[in-house]
DNA sequence: AGACTATGTTAAG
DNA sequence: TTAACCTAGTCTT
C-alpha cells in the first residue's frame, strides 16, 4: 500500500480531520521521546505529501516528516472506528465508542505493538507503527527534502518536463527509472510493473530509447492510475473488460492487478504465463508476450 | 520457535 | 551488489 497514493490519502485525512485544534504527541515505544515533546501541544495546521513522503505541518512553523517504507503504517480511531492506512494489515473498520477525558481530549485504547508515535485531538487519535524514517524537521529542511525529489503527478505543481529530461538522456532502464524518487516520485513496484504493462512496453527499454509521446502517455496513465488509487483506497490497474466479472467492483488482489503477484499464471490478455525476475533487488513483474520491445502491443487498447 | 514475506530506502563494500 | 533496518502477519518446523 505505501506508494504514492497511500501517503495523499493520509496527507487528506490529517488535513481533514486534524487540523483545528492542540494535538497531543507521544512515543508509546519510546524511540520518538524527543520528537514527540517537540510537537506535544502545537496545532496541526496541514498535511501534505509529496512522493512517499508524509509532511505534518505544525503551528510552530516545524514539520513531522514520516517516510513509511516498507512496512510502516498508521492507525486512526475516530467517529467513524478504526481503521488502517499504509503496509498491508488485517482491514475492516471496527466501530467501538470513543471516550474523552476531562479536558475533551479521545481517550485511546492501550498501545498495541511498537507504536513510535501517537497522536490525540478532541475527536480522535492516530498511532504510528514501523515506519522507515520519522522526524521533526524545520520547513528549510522540509524544502531540501523536496528538492531531491522529482515531480510527484499528484501534485499541482508536478513537472512532467523535468522527469523526460533525466529520462530521455539516460541508459537505465524505464523499470529502473521509474523507481528513482528523484526522477518521479511516488511509484512504487506495482505502479511501476502496472503502467509498462499498460503501455506495452519491455521493462528493459533504456530511458532515452522512448519517445516523447511515450513517455507523456506513461506520465499521463500513471497520474490517472494514482488518482485511482487515491479514490479507491487501494491500487486497481486492470480495466473491466480483463476482469472475471466486468460488472463487479474488484476487491484487492486477485483482480485488481495485470501483473504483480501472478508469477506463471495467465496473462490476462494474450495468456502468457507472466514472468518474475529481479532488478536492483525487487521483484519485477511483466508479461513477455505483451511487452515485448520490438513491437510494442497496447493490451486492451 | 523460527523462517519467510511485504506496495522501501540507505549505507557499506 | 549486498546487507541492514523498521514491523507484523503467515507459513513451516
Amino acid at each position: 500500500m505505501p506508494e504514492g497514493h497511500t501517503l495523499h490519502r493520509l496527507a487528506a485525512h490529517f488535513d481533514k480531520t486534524f487540523g483545528g485544534g492542540a494535538v497531543r504527541a507521544s512515543s508509546p515505544q519510546g524511540r520518538f521521546a524527543e520528537g514527540a515533546a517537540r510537537i506535544d501541544g502545537r496545532v496541526l495546521t496541514t498535511g501534505e505529501a509529496h512522493g512517499k513522503h508524509l509532511f505534518l505541518g505544525f503551528d510552530s512553523g516545524e514539520w513531522l516528516r514520516v517516510h513509511l517504507g516498507l512496512y510502516g503504517a498508521w492507525s486512526f480511531g475516530d467517529a467513524d472506528g478504526e481503521r488502517h492506512l499504509g503496509a498491508p494489515r488485517a482491514e475492516g473498520a471496527v466501530r467501538t465508542a470513543l471516550t474523552h477525558d476531562g479536558d475533551g481530549f479521545v481517550v485511546p485504547p492501550a498501545p498495541v505493538g511498537a507504536v513510535r508515535v501517537r497522536l490525540i485531538t478532541t475527536s480522535g487519535w492516530a498511532d504510528l507503527r514501523g515506519p522507515s524514517a520519522c522526524e521533526v524537521i524545520t520547513e528549510e529542511e522540509k524544502l531540501a527534502v523536496q528538492g531531491r525529489l522529482g515531480p510527484d503527478p499528484l501534485r499541482s505543481d508536478a513537472d512532467p518536463e523535468r522527469a523526460w529530461r533525466v529520462v530521455s538522456r539516460s541508459r537505465t532502464s524505464i523499470a529502473a527509472l521509474l523507481m528513482r524518487q528523484e526522477v518521479i516520485a511516488g511509484i512504487g513496484n506495482i505502479y511501476r510493473a502496472e503502467s509498462l504493462f499498460r503501455a506495452g512496453l519491455d521493462p528493459m527499454t533504456p530511458g532515452r530509447d522512448l519517445t516523447r509521446e511515450r513517455w507523456d502517455a506513461l506520465w499521463a496513465d500513471l497520474t490517472g492510475l494514482l488518482r485511482d488509487g487515491v479514490r479507491d483506497g487501494y491500487i486497481i490497474t486492470t480495466r473491466p473488460e480483463h476482469r472475471p466479472d466486468p460488472e463487479a467492483r474488484p476487491v484487492p488482489r486477485p483482480d485488481t492487478l495485470y501483473v504483480c503477484y501472478r508469477t506463471g499464471e495467465p496473462c490476462r490478455v494474450c495468456g502468457s504465463p507472466i514472468v518474475a525476475g529481479e532488478l536492483a533487488g525487487r521483484t519485477l513483474y511483466h508479461c513477455p508476450g505483451c511487452q515485448s520491445g520490438r513491437a510494442p502491443t497496447r493490451p486492451g487498447g
